[in-house]
DNA sequence: TCTGGGGTCCTAGGACCC
DNA sequence: TCTGGGGTCCTAGGACCC
């Protein structure tokens, strides 16, 4: 049986939610409709575009560049801060109004979502549910979305990714050949920049050319993602969407240094504060990490990552900084250093951990619970070791608000 | 005053075992 | 007595997404 499937992607999402947000407290511009990114702290040098206006994108502005490079493309180019809060907030509006029409909803992003009304249609029309969600979002929220109207998720993304803004879009599988195969292979979901050199140079330009090739060929060239790359030019796609109620896989925390450090101490300083950061959430989410990951990217742009067990399972603040330490101190090779990472890999439910395995030190345990919960009630900055300030605004301000 | 930060998944190659 | 080989697990690195 066909399946009805819709994908809903908001309109320059950072920038639309930053405009709403705008408007409702008082500013009298509409920041959609001047030449305005949403972009990151060139001082912190993380100064690089991640949401543009229309405006801004016919000065030839993309998402990714730097601030710099933009300025120089518009010199009247206005340029807003990040400020997650409200983009999670509207984040959820969106899901929560969406979720009006199904229980087979997935969040892809931030400001993606997939939905499956394949038995919640009661009788309407896919197109015409399409149609309403698309306007009652722009009614109720204040801020657009196109709508990919299919029968399974890849099909739908690529319509949602047809002309913008605020539209629906349908590609059935009857359409793939005039709606989809045309488009340049760059365009199909998953082909990013290192994929499209090599299918260039095997004469493969468009989707369709893509589609056409033989895929036993594409596969010992490619392996899995030969075959993927071939179902997708195909329109074929059986994944389900899946309410994402599940764990994460990993939790990772990491930081662009405001000017590079080769001191070793500096360094784990840094580690330390991005340890606890990323212990606290693994806590929060009740998971057990079995393995840390610390990343180092030079100034040169060059990443390193090692990864290391942890002893015993845990989410224990000290173990994870313990470890994390002696990554660094094994990784390091006394070069200057733009960005630190701390990750945590292989989780597990802390409730469903095979108590032999896990070392349970209560004592410790006792320590993160009382400091988590002061974090939880009066903010994440609100606990800080003697002597570590300096790491902290290195590490949160990075998540500095948005003052007006 | 050039290049974010959060993730997921895949693969090549080495270690180790029988 | 020159060099096996299959399976599994782990790690580092790299691809992609938003």
């Amino acid at each position: 049986m066909e399946r009805k499937i819709l994908h809903v992607d908001v309109n320059n999402a950072f920038l639309s939610w930053t405009a709403v947000y705008m408007l409702k407290n008082g500013y009298s511009i509409d920041i959609r409709k001047i030449p305005s990114i949403i972009g990151g702290d060139e001082e912190r040098r993380s100064g690089i575009v991640l949401a543009k206006s229309p405006i801004a994108k016919k000065f030839g502005i993309v998402t990714g560049e730097p601030i710099y490079f933009a300025k120089k493309k518009c010199n009247k180019l206005e340029v807003f801060p990040v400020n997650f809060e409200i983009f999670n907030k509207y984040s959820n509006d969106l899901f929560n109004l969406l979720s009006q029409y199904t229980d087979k909803i997935e969040r892809f992003s931030i400001d993606e979502c997939f939905l499956d009304l394949t038995h919640y249609l009661n009788g309407k029309k896919l197109i015409d549910v399409a149609y309403e969600i698309n306007r009652r979002i722009e009614e109720e929220l204040k801020f657009t979305v196109n709508v990919g109207v299919s029968s399974n998720k890849l099909l739908a993304k690529m319509a949602s990714d047809f002309e913008k803004p605020n539209k629906v879009h349908t590609l059935y599988e009857y359409e793939i050949e005039d709606k989809m195969w045309p488009l340049p292979v760059s365009e199909l979901f998953m082909i990013g920049r290192k994929t499209v050199p090599k299918l260039y140079n095997l004469g493969i330009r468009t989707i369709g050319d893509l589609a056409k090739i033989d895929k036993d060929f594409l596969v010992k060239r490619f392996g899995k993602f030969g075959t993927m790359m071939w179902n997708y030019a195909n329109g074929i796609d059986e994944s389900e969407v899946i309410e994402k109620v599940d764990d994460p896989k990993s939790i990772g925390n990491s930081v662009t240094l405001p000017t590079d450090v080769t001191n070793l101490e500096e360094i784990e300083k840094i580690i330390v504060a991005l340890s606890e950061q990323v212990s606290f959430r693994l806590r929060k989410h009740n998971l057990i990490a079995k393995t840390v990951n610390v990343q180092l990217r030079t100034k040169d742009f060059k990443d390193y990552s090692h990864q290391k067990p942890l002893k015993f399972p845990t989410s224990s603040t000290k173990e994870i900084i313990q470890t994390a330490k002696e990554i660094l101190f094994e990784m390091y090779k006394k070069e200057p250093i733009r960005l630190v990472g701390v990750r945590v890999d292989n989780l597990e439910n802390k409730d469903e951990i095979q108590l032999s395995f896990f070392n349970n030190n209560e004592k410790q345990d006792k320590i993160d619970d009382v400091l988590d919960n002061i974090k939880n009630k009066y903010g994440y900055n609100s606990v800080t070791r003697a002597g570590k300030l300096d790491v902290e605004n290195i590490v949160k301000g990075k998540e500095k608000k948005m003052k007006d």
